[in-house]
DNA sequence: CGGTTTTGACCTGCGC
DNA sequence: GCGCAGGTCAAAACCG
């Protein structure tokens, strides 16, 4: 389905490291969490990696303090078909406009990651070849129509990928200085 | 009590 | 056309 392009040089290192447990050193610090394994999305993941020990669930505060970025950015200008005929508006006939969608990985325990943003999650699914459900998150704030998805690595539970869909409306609205960090940074990377 | 999560159903697009 | 997979809806449950 969605084929991510990754456009996202690693600053520090001229290979990447690509390894299960990412906990590497580098001198390039995310506010604190200093690792970025480059590991890639790849669109076919069987073969269950690392069997890791089970996330630990509850903490979302303390998502971003137990995350590190590894990688990721995804430009999806107008992918073709993603299935999906209702956005928002569901006027017939209406040609739908597929926002640019932008994924990256992080090693982190817990899914949810806590950039700032309000998230109301209104759906869950199975995903193939994945034995972790793909969940969906919608921002809360009124007239910002942004989502997201978050969804683990069967490959390596370490790793979540999580895909922003649309751009927040509104300031961000509990600061969280790692996350404005790792922003910061990904703007750079940005090719646009 | 209001906001959020859960979860099954439903819808839509794509490949065969 | 059919089946599958991804994405969304919405009602009920849950929680602070």
């Amino acid at each position: 389905m969605e084929n991510y392009s990754m456009l996202f040089p690693c600053p520090n290192s001229s290979s990447y490291p690509i390894s299960k447990s990412g906990v590497g050193t580098s001198q390039h610090g995310f506010g604190g969490q200093s690792s970025n394994a480059f590991l890639g999305l790849r669109p076919s993941n069987e073969s269950s990696g690392s069997d890791h020990e089970k996330r630990g669930e509850g903490g979302r505060d303390a998502a971003v303090l137990m995350s590190q970025i590894t990688a990721g950015i995804n430009v999806s200008d107008e992918l073709g078909g993603l299935g999906n005929g209702n956005s928002n508006g569901k006027k017939k006939g209406e040609k739908k406009v597929r926002k640019p969608r932008y994924a990256f990985q992080t090693r982190s325990q817990v899914d949810i990651l806590d950039d700032g943003y309000r998230w109301r999650k209104y759906g869950q699914k199975a995903v193939k070849n994945n034995k972790f459900p793909r969940s969906y998150y919608r921002c809360t704030h009124q007239g910002c129509n942004v989502k997201k998805q978050v969804q683990r690595l069967t490959k390596d539970e370490g790793v979540v990928v999580t895909t922003y869909e649309g751009v927040h409306t509104h300031p961000i609205e509990k600061t969280t200085d790692n996350f404005e960090h790792i922003l910061s940074q990904m703007q750079i990377y940005t090719p646009f």
